[in-house]
RNA sequence: GGAGGGGUGCCCGAGUGGUCAAUGGGAGCGGACUGUAAAUCCGUCGGCGUAUGCCUACGCAGGUUCAAAUCCUGCCCCCUCCA
């Protein structure tokens, strides 16, 4: 494959290139390519927004360039900086090893593991002295760093910025060094840490790396980034129907930037099928339906998709019950002559974390027993094994009475 | 080191002695509607076995008062400016 062609795949969709003549310089060269992705080594629970920058570096690993993981236990340990977040415990050498596992274990399921190298920043910083340290920050200077958006954002509404924070990008950048990236991949939000690099690995005499962002991925309420901790994401290593639901439940309109972000369909097919829902030709539940179901299968496969699709379906639009459910198991002894109160039952379920909780769902209409309302919350309610307690429109369970 | 500002429920943010479990917005949750777990509308949103009731709560610890998120004292933390 020319330069030229590969540039424009491994590319695509990408927001920034910096800079694009030194990429296809690289490319020219003809030997594999070092391509660097940095991971926390915090509990790793890869969503779909992360998939973005991942499915490219798959084409980088189709085209025989080689991926390098950092993952940055050394940061990790000293424990994460980065804004709002507080203070995380010190993860210890076991714990990051096994979420290293863990984040591997999940990258598998869009890249060949066993093709990329993996790297722990604690090797190269483990053995920094402090002299070394200075040195790294002698390269950069406060005003270049208080640029960066996100310090600038709060500096301006006066939140506070540790001084290790500063020290972030360039410990990011060393990194690159150390392994002398040839490419550093990310989210947009990435892009001063990556830049970063490429000044600190000139400052050590290396050729700077070349910097690609994609955009990052809206959550699934529509606003804000898809992130853990905004409880807005769709986990690489979720269920297929959950994977499904949550992606059945985005706002109609993030459809476009989904369907060109996760899935492989040409710039061409997703004008055309947005024009067809624009038109009013199809349903925007179906368009959802296509993009969830072929998502869900590259990461579960083809059959589960499906099976998902329709149970999504059974449940939702037909309002029938779903194929499997849990069990809910009530103690014979805490029942009084066969029947139960109906708080403790969806508190039995899980289904409610206070017995206030419980009681409002309860009052609002939204307990059922076996499809039949109960709207009295201090009803005890006869059970037998295999009724059907029904919280909400998605939360079912199966009782059965424990002797 | 000096001067000033600030810490309120999951988040943002009102409230400056009682009428405050605490306005409002967001998120979440429930209902209606729907070929969507979409949009929209309505409701709800500390806890307690069923309560015109009780408990806990407005950075922490004390105090004043019949009564405090609101006043006083000490402490902790954050921010701004000056040095």
């Amino acid at each position: 494959m020319t330069p030229e062609k590969q540039l424009e795949l491994l590319t695509s969709d990408a927001v920034n290139m910096v800079l694009r003549e030194e990429l296809l310089e690289k490319l020219k060269r003809g030997r594999p390519l070092r391509v660097k992705y940095g991971a926390d080594p915090s509990a790793p629970d890869l969503h779909l927004g992360h998939s973005v920058p991942l499915r490219r570096l798959r084409k980088f690993q189709e085209l025989g360039h080689r991926i390098v993981f950092i993952i940055g236990d050394f940061t990790g340990r000293i424990g994460d900086p980065s804004g709002r977040s507080k203070t995380r415990p010190m993860l210890s050498e076991e714990q990051i090893r096994a979420n290293a596992k863990t984040y591997a274990e999940q990258v598998g399921k869009i890249l060949d593991v066993s093709q990329c190298e993996i790297a722990y920043n604690s090797e190269w910083f483990g053995k920094m002295d402090a002299a070394d340290l200075l040195r790294l920050t002698s390269h950069y200077t406060v005003a270049r760093m208080l640029e960066r958006d996100d310090f600038a954002k709060r500096l301006a509404e006066e939140s506070p910025i540790a001084v290790l924070e500063l020290l972030y990008p360039l410990v990011q950048g060393y990194d690159s060094v150390a392994v002398r990236a040839d490419v550093e991949v990310g989210g947009t939000d990435q892009l001063f840490n990556l830049l970063v690099g490429r000044d600190i690995m000139r400052a050590y005499g290396l050729e700077p790396q070349v910097v690609l962002t994609w955009p990052l991925l809206v959550g699934i309420d529509g606003t804000e980034k898809m992130s853990k901790s905004l409880g807005n994401y769709v986990g690489i290593a979720e269920s297929p129907g959950e994977m499904f639901g949550k992606l059945m439940s985005i706002p109609d309109d993030l459809l476009p930037q989904y369907l060109q972000l996760l899935l492989e369909w040409p710039a061409e097919k997703v004008r055309e099928a947005l024009e067809a829902v624009e038109a009013g030709q199809v349903n925007p539940r179906d368009l959802k339906d296509e993009m969830a179901r072929e998502i869900v299968a590259t990461y579960h496969g083809e059959d589960a998709a499906q099976e998902a699709s329709e149970e999504f379906r059974r449940v939702f639009s037909q309002r029938e019950l779903p194929s499997e459910m849990p069990d809910v198991e009530v103690a014979a002894e805490d029942l009084t002559n066969g029947a139960i109160w109906i708080i403790k039952l969806v508190r039995a379920a899980g289904f409610a974390p206070s017995n206030s909780e419980a009681r409002r769902l309860v009052q609002q209409g939204g307990v059922r027993i076996n499809d039949e309302p109960i709207k009295d919350d201090t009803a005890s309610v006869v059970v037998k094994t295999g009724d059907v307690l029904k919280v909400g429109r998605r939360r079912f369970g199966r009782i059965v009475i424990k002797e």
